[in-house]
DNA sequence: CAACTTCATCGTTTATCTACGATATAAGTG
DNA sequence: CACTTATATCGTAGATAAACGATGAAGTTG
């Protein structure tokens, strides 16, 4: 019998420190605008809010049993996972044969201050 | 000689009243996935979060001149407003030979409220 | 090394988005 | 009523997006 490997990890394994520093960068003007249009639109879809919401919940890295809880094939969530990492709002770390994903709480935190400055 | 009409309004003229009302909606489960996915997806293009920012900022009715603030075509500009509209994020109200834009301050708070919860 | 696991990438299909010019609509103006 | 103005809608072309199965790459296990 084969036991399975744990699927959450701990922070230390990859997820990035609680970075607590403030973002200087400006909530408005054009390059806001472009940049919240480009976080807004990674959101754009339910499965990558659910993504994101189930590794928020975690607060740990998640090994790929993402796919399990979506109603998707491995390679439409597998690309919902690149959407959301191109936009920097996760981040995925290889851990032998499996990835562990996190959420990147900089760019989450850059959000919240784009949308809340609306 | 012609005098331009102003193109702003005041609150009176089609904005909605500051309805402080609380919303009881959850901010997560499925519906609400659909929901921020539907609300993030009209603000994935940098134009509509000019858009949005002109429109919130004015904290008024702003006439059309939406179009010459924005370096895109007239009809480019109406579609841009009708994905606004049709998330609910903003209203128009025709206002005589013109329409009138203000936001919905309803779903911009909803917005902020499904963001802030992540 | 062969078999298996985990995940990414490729190739494809279908659908949606973005932009534009052209045209329609609707309300004021002479 | 003809004419202008302000918007919306239509039609279309090209670009992206979303989904899937198949395949590939990298690590693990026997």
């Amino acid at each position: 019998m084969k036991l399975a490997k744990p699927s959450v990890r701990t922070k230390s394994a990859c997820c990035p420190p609680a970075n607590e520093e403030a973002d200087l960068r400006p909530i408005e003007g054009e390059l806001a605008d472009e940049e919240l249009a480009t976080l807004a639109k990674a959101l754009g879809h339910p499965a990558r809010v659910q993504i994101l919401r189930l590794l928020v919940r975690k607060d740990a890295c998640m090994c790929g049993d993402i796919v399990d809880e979506l109603p998707l094939a491995q390679s439409t969530v597998s690309q919902h996972l690149k959407v959301l990492k191109t936009a920097g709002l996760i981040r995925g770390e290889i851990d032998g044969p499996r990835v562990c994903y996190c959420i990147e709480p900089r760019t989450l935190r850059r959000l919240k201050a784009l949308i809340g400055g609306l």
